[in-house]
DNA sequence: CCGGAACTGAACCGATCGGTCTATATTCGC
DNA sequence: GCGAATATAGACCGATCGGTTCAGTTCCGG
């Protein structure tokens, strides 16, 4: 009886090489890692990674999708979807934003969009467990509040990408091209307030 | 006596060169684009290509710098930036909505985004010739119409930001990532229409 | 402590790429 | 039509990369 009941592939070095990949992938992109790089960092021979996975594109495949989940368990587990309006989607803006401008978030938006076009059926892996889980949950609160009285919605999906757009407003695609790269904590307050109050500017329950 | 008093760089095929470059680039990226096969596009050989540029770099960032002009200038002139809010504000959404969703803005955005972290000035140069411009202009109206009463705004920055990132809701993160990328006129006209009806909630100068 | 599975490191392969070079041919000003 | 500038095709080079192979080493359960 093994104490370890997953590790359905065998090998020990399994989640070494998975981890090297990360590393190197989201700092390299797709063409700019190098097998060897990967392996290296990955403290595992090439050999090794070869006998866990048939090429390059596979083992970029796995770490993208294993990379997706882990984002959308973040990004889910730390935002509480329940209270007044005002107050929630500020909490929400304010870790889309700071997701948008982290690290990681810039990486794997510079990731997808690049080799979309390479693996096609990458891009929607990326989108469904990235933007779709975050849309989704905004659309469950909408309506929630909608319910509620304190929101007036007729089309909820365009509502919810508009507010996830809205949090974008002049830092991301200033950031994704590299004109600025680094935001002070004020600049990111305007554009979070300046979302919500647009948001409910549009779709209040004004009386 | 030549026809052609232009050609200010010495060598016929300049411009030849330059076209090649263009479509390859434009198609592939800069990674998957093979100087050969530009070459080829170029009808030239790379040997005439290399006497105008020293190496596949500069002549990327040329044709890069010259495609944003192109754009750039094609876009100010496509619109009419004088009138009622509603009405110039669809017209404006419209325009770049449908830029984005082109070949050309979907080419352009994702090498800008992809080559961004290797080019740093490239970065700049595609956002200070693309977004920046549109953005400009937008500003000069805002401001017009603010004179004129019709619109009330503080922050014209983070306004006209907004603006722009509405005009991709729903259907730019989409269509980057490979999810979706045809959009019937329907679903661009919804785009539209919600981008202006948000920004004049917000942004209307109501009674 | 044995035996087999997993791992290693490095050499190796074939392909591609950016870039150079050469010998020849074409163009164009004068 | 001459001579210089420019263009040509393609061989060539060195480097890099993805992927394979192999002889030897380490690990680990029984």
């Amino acid at each position: 009886m093994n104490v370890e009941p997953v590790e359905i592939k065998k090998g020990r070095k399994f989640d070494q090489v998975l981890e090297g990949a990360r590393q190197v992938f989201m700092a390299d992109g797709f063409e700019g890692a190098s097998v060897d790089a990967i392996a290296r960092a990955a403290r595992v021979s090439k050999a090794t990674l070869y006998s866990y996975f048939p090429d390059k594109r596979h083992l970029f495949m796995e770490v993208a999708k294993q990379e997706c989940q882990r984002q959308a368990d973040a990004a889910i587990a730390q935002t509480r979807m329940a209270g007044p309006a005002r107050e929630v989607l500020f909490n929400a803006a304010s870790t889309m934003v700071r997701f948008f401008l982290s690290d990681l978030g810039r990486q794997t938006f510079r990731i997808a969009v690049a080799e979309a076009e390479r693996f096609p059926e990458l891009g929607r892996d990326f989108y469904n467990s990235g933007p779709t889980i975050a849309r989704t949950a905004l659309k469950a609160y909408l309506a929630d509040r909608i319910a509620a009285g304190e929101l007036a919605i007729d089309d909820m999906d365009l509502a919810a990408d508009q507010f996830i757009e809205l949090c974008k407003a002049g830092v991301h695609t200033k950031m994704m091209m590299g004109v600025k790269t680094d935001f002070t904590d004020a600049e990111i307050a305007r554009v979070i307030r300046g979302a919500v109050e647009t948001f409910l500017a549009r779709y209040g329950a004004a009386g």
